[in-house]
DNA sequence: GCCACTACATACTCGGCCGTATGGTTGCCA
DNA sequence: TGGCAACCATACGGCCGAGTATGTAGTGGC
């Protein structure tokens, strides 16, 4: 979850045009790779959204024209589409995996909330692609993405005791309150929570949604 | 809330270029007002998000020409601002009203979550706003209504015995479950949940957010 | 040290949409 | 029934962003 930046440094290499002149700033040439367009691309969307995605801009972005871009990619949609395939591939794979680790089923929801609320800078680009569900290309990603992570939590839920239909609501509105969460914070600014509050949110989501020992059967 | 539509049919009059021709379907003429745009703007708004907003579309959709758009409004944004505004106003007071009028506090949330789960056209705009947070005009519509809405639960909460800070923090839960139901199912179509299985949702949710009359001091 | 290839610059076309200008049509009212 | 105001059509100018065409500078193989 560290594709999203700009150029990495390794390649800002300058080559001085005739190894004169004042080539402070301007001179630095960089020679960018169908990588280095997605992870812009994914950047720029994590931080003004699908509608901001224009070539040129980009092309600004990365000190580039555009020209530069159509070599890369044939339209402003295959490139739409590879970030996308990016940044599922490199998804939160490893933090489920450490979740399911746990032994103890009822002690792995404090850990997932407490984790999820504290990195907050990966839920940037799925905060934006929520925002952009009318566009056609981001719908079957977000579907498979949020269909993994709801069969994740039921799941969960299950081995913690609870029947199959009840750990599937459950799982339902957790999500749901993830991402409701997410858009009543990041995009809309209600009130500017702070962080004590914050932490107090989470310990009661944690309180209201773990199921109680009881609920095991 | 039955201002989303289109063309009101007291306002679809014919008026007969020369009383012959099979005027059908074309010769109907129509003249609008203000308030007609509007609802037309928040029925595309509902249908196609605020992205979709163009002023030619909205006269096609209406059957008549830009020209006769910058006759009632100045601008695109001015036509946006007016919509909104009128969405604010009219908003869900009737809903809030009632809630309020049922004595028994505990008695309240089964209500409120019924009425709000089988009602789903008013939250059309809502969640096509959600979508649309980027855009500066909406978000100070959506920081009030969202915050009004949050206070009215926050208050029900602690009707209901919870502390200050935990109705707060409840209140916070259950609206960001609300908010995130929508984009999973409105925007997103996770399976296509059945009517049966909504229900049972909707039972679940009543169950795990509402107060348990141990809760009570 | 030559050449093919990669990567990029520059300059253009084209379509969509906002906004303007202006003239036509309808309805109301004295 | 003339006239004014509300309402609408048509045509145009201009901006912005996608995509194309073509020239050009570094890069690696031999």
């Amino acid at each position: 979850m560290q594709h999203v930046g700009a150029v990495p440094d390794c390649k800002r290499r300058r080559l001085g045009y005739h190894a004169s002149m004042n080539d402070s700033s301007k001179t630095e040439r960089v020679r960018l790779s169908a990588e280095d367009w997605e992870d812009g691309a994914l950047a720029l969307i994590a931080e003004q959204g699908v509608g901001a995605l224009a070539v040129e801009a980009l092309a600004r972005r990365l000190g580039v024209t555009k020209g530069s871009f159509y070599w890369h990619f044939r339209t402003r949609e295959a490139l739409l589409q590879a970030a996308l395939e990016r940044w599922e591939e490199y998804g939160e794979r490893e933090v489920l995996a450490e979740i399911e680790r746990i032994p103890d089923p009822l002690k792995r929801f404090p850990e997932l909330f407490r984790r999820v609320a504290h990195e907050m800078q990966p839920h940037r680009v799925y905060a934006a692609l929520l925002k952009a569900l009318d566009h056609p290309q981001v719908v079957p990603v977000m579907s498979r993405v949020s269909q993994r992570r709801m069969d994740f939590l039921t799941r969960l839920y299950q081995e913690a005791g609870l029947a199959p239909d009840v750990a599937l609501n459950r799982a339902r509105l957790t999500y749901a309150a993830y991402v409701g969460f997410l858009q009543l914070n990041f995009t809309l600014g209600l009130p500017r929570i702070s962080h004590e509050e914050f932490d107090a949110y989470v310990e009661h989501m944690i309180a209201t949604l773990t199921p109680a020992p009881r609920d095991a059967s």
